[in-house]
DNA sequence: TATGAATGAGTCTTCATTCAT
DNA sequence: GATGAATGAAGACTCATTCAT
């Protein structure tokens, strides 16, 4: 069975009745906050400017949300149900411990390069977010979080791994790798190809991995 | 002679004369500023709030800035010039290269956690710099991290290190503890003492090290 | 002959062409208006909250009205349709002048008791009717006030009555009642039952149209 | 003594220091404000017009008040305030109570007609007072119903007097001069001078005191 | 230099009304 | 006749910045 779960409970009340419309409308106000919020950050964006973006009018974009602060959740879950959903899809069906937490750092790692814009924009925006959604958001991060612990912890099966360090392992492991948003206008001075800076990335974090006293 | 030079070239203008106010009444501002960004970002922080926080009217704050902008410059002025002296200070007078790369690690992971609420935040606020502060902002940074390369080369000397690894390297040595603001929720969830993870952090970029292939 | 005529002549134009269908949806209306408007007055209540009162959509609304306005309009036909129409049916019958008087009377302020909130309303919310509606409704309430006026002059025949003071007392007669709903909060945190205060207007009334100098 | 105690205990907040400016331009809102209200509601009135009513801009408007609810609250207190004040001046070094009654009389019902449009908004808007200051207003308006109730009380003083007549007595006696607001329409039309209609009205309420039992 | 009142452009949000299906 | 999504004009409120004292 598929681990993909229903995680998130909070629900962006709408004045639509079509759940199909409610859909589709939802995925233009994605890609328009994203292309703005990525443009000019959260507070700086107006809300006619996402609406435009969306190809909506404003009275529209007020039928599918009911605060700009809605956006930013929707964009929220967006993003974090993508993140989740790659790397389960990418281990379905791989057995060996090693090669499943390797393939699930590097789909996490390709994920956050492809997303790159939207993450750095989750990583900037949670100020913007009521405790309610703050709350959800910080539960869908650590779900994610537990996935590669469950991934360690296969990788380490019948050794006498320490426990505090595999979860700090797991958060560095899911952390790390947005580096590529963070330091781009660093990594890309440098760097020809992307390619080179992202196997280091992995390579960096294999290495670090065996900071894990195992007996 | 001491590595701390002048680097930032951008001054904020201002309309009073006295240096010693000057740089008394910037304290407080930066101070001031701090607390406000730090509860509630930069947009949504009001230029009253930190004109009360620093104990300063509106009209006498406008002495000192010439806009909003300004005062999150003068905040990333104050904290970039905080973690680059700590870690010259810290290696000043040690000779040996690998306990100066060691030192250099933890001071910069100490000094993180010491103004965790600060550097949140500067990693946050980038957007709202004008394009002369961003550059400005870049530009120090650059020279943080060049600071660690000078440091990883000195480590690696009479070796035939790989210069694209180092660089990356140094980029991650310097991105890594900032781990515990982001994920502060998460670590300080499982972890009694910060100590313990601080350790984690340090070993776990010790062996990430090793993955420069060296001849 | 029924003094009940048909009074008002303006019409409240609709798209429907069905006279019953449109009889039972106004009804509805009606309904959902009062309950809503009661709550939150004329300008807070929205149409859509008025609709969904009313258990019609917000397009089938507007099958039945062509404006908010009309809405309270509607709402004003109804209520002083039902004011007149109690009081000629209470007096209908009765020979006595002074009974007529009071039975007149008693029948007002119990109508107003019982559609208080309604009286309320319509007190509160003339500003919102356009010119032509409150032309119609001022005839109307003048009509009512003449009503009285007549069952005074009735009751003061044969002598030689202030016409100015009868017509005086007439709206006195009229208006008090209203107090019910005006001075509810104080009324109720004072009496246990509202039958002695009715009753207590009403002697007060009686009493009170003594001021008429007759010979 | 004179009775003129400080009721309110509710603070308007301002952004202001100074306590004379305040007040000053409190005024200037007041005025303002009962101008467009008096004229469209309370809903229907923008708080631009308001402001150009009061002669302020409405970023200065808004220094003195904290929202559109504030204006309709100071208007309350205004006129409640100058009601009682009139009435206590009024009677102040009057010893006898039957004289005290008929002055307080005269005079509420003289303040009434010479602020007939603040009467009327007053009666009209209080569904757009929060709860608390619904609250604060009841409870003047409770006061001054109490002081025509300590009138009556010294009026009837000596003889066994019926207490719930005597406090249903004090609120007609404050509710009914209010026709002149709400039937101006009609008293207009039927009477040359509105002095024959006051002293009606006195008469009036005089004659119907007599429907408490007295022994 | 310090003060704090004044300014007004700009933002989010609501809602009466329409109209294609 | 009924439905409900779309529209956009309008309103309350904020806040960086200025300037007279």
């Amino acid at each position: 069975m598929s681990q993909k779960k229903k995680i998130g409970k909070k629900q962006v009340k709408t004045r639509i009745k079509s759940a199909k419309l409610i859909d589709s409308r939802r995925k233009q106000i994605i890609d328009g906050a994203i292309k703005v919020f990525t443009a000019k950050g959260f507070h700086s964006a107006t809300v006619r400017e996402i609406a435009d973006a969306a190809g909506l009018t404003m009275g529209s974009l007020y039928n599918y949300i009911r605060s700009k602060e809605d956006i930013i959740y929707i964009v929220y879950d967006y993003i974090t149900k993508i993140l989740r959903d790659e790397v389960i899809d990418a281990i379905e069906g791989i057995k060996d411990p090693k090669e499943r937490l390797e393939v699930a750092m590097r789909q996490n790692l390709n994920t956050i390069y492809e997303y790159q814009d939207v993450v750095m924009f989750i990583y900037k925006a949670s100020t913007f977010l009521d405790r309610e959604s703050l709350h959800e958001v910080l539960a869908r991060e650590t779900d994610y979080i537990e996935l590669f612990e469950n991934l360690l912890r296969d990788y380490f099966k019948g050794t006498d791994v320490d426990e505090a360090c595999l979860c700090l392992a797991a958060d560095l492991l899911t952390y790390i790798p947005v580096i590529v948003t963070f330091r781009r206008w660093s990594l890309r001075r440098r760097f020809d190809s992307m390619d080179i800076v992202m196997k280091g990335i992995h390579d960096f974090v294999l290495h670090g991995l065996e900071f894990i006293p195992v007996s």
